[in-house]
DNA sequence: CTAAAGCCTCACACCGACGTTAGAGTCAAG
DNA sequence: CTTGACTCTAACGTCGGTGTGAGGCTTTAG
């Protein structure tokens, strides 16, 4: 398909497509006449990309990523010293995103509590209701850790 | 305490502190001679900030949700019609970071899988070209909708 | 008192991830 | 063949988050 079938089934922007190829994160092939012409399997890595990068992934990150998972592990190199640099960076990455992630959680129960305040009287013994959020406990420990601090 | 310290204890630099500030995320008492004096709970609040930051959150989540989040119920309106709109503002803001961290919980399972992939196995006895299954699993949720699509 | 640190306010610079516009080629339909 | 939708490249603009430096007070140590 062309890009404008991409974007459309997408949701990225033309210009996002064209970002991502100028980054290595896509790599269509072209017409003789220059068009950029898509696989099937993109519509699913745009897909990826762009929830990556939402992340705040390091586009680095990002780009040896996308080639290990749809490229599938041809790319793993052999050498086994490479190997396992190459999982340590990973590793780090994954480490710092499940912090971040911890971090992100405490703040939404905090937030989902505050709701609660707002919405339902402040805190008491007796339950306002609290039909919608699913999220909405009770329970919160009181930021103690909390922190995410990152490099 | 003052600028300097604040920085150090929280490895911001004193550049963004005062960003922070004037996105209205710090609010920093000033002595006579315009320094600024900030709170022990600032050192906790900056951690917060950093994190939603690095998460790449949308500012404008980041700031009022903060004002809540680190400013307790004490900002609570008292007019009922307030608190409802609010309420609603801040439950959109809650539904985001929710969202953002399925988001990110979805990369980093991704990621996670990947890394197992490099780091194990990998070319065991089985082959390349195998079909497509392959080492991806365990336990991973095959990052399905892995989207985190949004506005 | 004086020098060194620390802080202040601009204000310009930069990078990533885009948006937007301009000028030109391509393609399917009428 | 012409029109209009689609695409191309190239380049400039924008916005958030920071770095960096200039020029000038304030505080602290000796």
């Amino acid at each position: 398909m062309r890009i404008g079938e991409l974007s459309a089934r997408t949701g990225a922007s033309v210009r996002m497509l064209r970002y991502y190829e100028e980054q290595g994160l896509l790599t269509p092939v072209r017409t003789e006449s220059g068009y950029r012409i898509y696989q099937e399997s993109d519509v699913d890595r745009v897909a990826r990309i762009r929830c990556m990068l939402s992340a705040a992934l390091p586009s680095g990150v990002v780009g040896q990523a996308l080639r290990f998972l749809l490229d599938g592990r041809a790319a793993i190199p052999d050498e086994p010293a490479d190997r396992a640099r190459l999982a340590d960076t990973l590793q780090g990455e994954l480490d710092l995103l499940t912090e971040k992630i911890e971090s992100l959680r405490s703040s939404r129960d905090l937030l989902a509590t505050i709701v609660a305040d707002v919405r339902g009287d402040v805190v008491g013994p007796g339950h306002p209701g609290d039909p919608g959020g699913g999220v909405a406990r009770r329970s919160v420990r009181k930021a103690g850790p909390a922190v995410g601090l990152a490099r």
